[in-house]
DNA sequence: GAGGTAAGATGATGATTGTCATCTAAACTT
DNA sequence: AAGTTTAGATGACAATCATCATCTTACCTC
């Protein structure tokens, strides 16, 4: 049955977003494109009325999912992108409930090793994505000259990525909060 | 055709060293039994007369990539962990070498985001070797308090991980060898 | 309003997947 | 030395995968 132009390009946004989420929850690879369009609450069978390939969906997601897309209307991927306190940023960042709900987190942490093996369109993507976020972190660190600023917050992205991806991975609770808490507290005084 | 015991063990032994090569190259998901067995010189039939399962393979393989396995023959997966100079292990870590050469290098970089959906067994294979990896540093950065120490050693061993992936996931190359070396400087001087 | 077009459903494709059954020949056991 | 065990090869299994063909029915164009 055919859908109006207006429901079609919603429906190809819902897809995006979808794909976005699942990629992030159970990992690119490991999610099929029955998955997305199920969960998105469509058949498989349309899917290539909308893309070309699953890696065009996987780099579309990836630039959904981080923002770096032009659709204003999405969900910030990496959150709290708009706030303005370098220590709401890292206490939001490096929270419990981000590390417990990669769905809805930070892309370059929920999909970091598999984005290193994709294509380089996906891979162009996250590199707009980790741009923007080196962005807002040299500009809360630029107290001092630019350069400093910049090396700082380049040094606070990867640690950001690091310890979610790390707080994800650890057994001992204990351990994964600590992971969390050390890098909040040491980026926050850096 | 029967092989030996010394033979069998061997066998074993190769098809855990291999697959744990594989799948930092290619990622766990993506890296059949089949590549694999192929890998090691073998067919796929053989394979659960070894492991009762792929995930009993990863499990295995995690833990020697991470060298965490009883077995002190295995490569040292995480490098440079009998080096004693904190430069020299940031420089081996943090560097194009590794970043080019996953299947070599760190599984927790390799693997990291997939390692955070793995099951209980493969991740505390994961966390005894990030206690490792952490406990090396925490040695390094011991000059005051032992708390602080530690404290340091888990942002080092965060950041060191998000940038190595970083560095892998970002298309453009300078932007890729910054990560790198602002990475190294600011944890050789922390 | 008639005819073309296309969104999305249904269903099939071949390739790949993890897992298991069977076979064979060589190593163990006694 | 005879008999049992088993490492590994060959082959098959159902399930899943990305992709494509076809069909329907509604929208869009004229």
């Amino acid at each position: 049955m055919k859908r109006s132009k207006i429901e079609a390009a919603e429906t190809r946004r819902r897809i995006v977003k979808t794909a976005a989420a699942e990629f992030r929850r159970k990992g690119i690879n490991a999610t099929g494109l029955n998955d997305v369009m199920a969960a998105a609450g469509l058949t498989h069978g349309g899917f290539y009325r909308h893309f070309a390939s699953k890696d065009q969906l996987v780099a579309e997601a990836c630039a959904a999912a981080l923002g770096s897309d032009a659709d204003a209307s999405e969900v910030p991927a990496c959150p709290a992108l708009s706030k303005d306190d370098l220590e709401a940023i890292l206490a939001e960042y490096l929270s419990a409930d981000h590390r417990d709900n990669p769905s809805e987190g930070c892309a370059l942490a929920g999909l970091g090793s598999e984005l290193a093996r994709s294509d380089e369109e996906t891979r162009a993507a996250a590199t707009d994505g980790v741009a923007k976020l080196v962005d807002v972190f040299a500009h809360h660190y630029g107290r001092t000259n630019p350069e400093t600023a910049r090396a700082r917050a380049l040094v606070a992205v990867s640690a950001m990525i690091g310890a979610i991806t790390l707080s994800r991975i650890v057994t001992d609770p204990k351990l994964s909060t600590a992971i969390l808490r050390c890098a909040r507290k040491h980026l926050a005084a850096m």
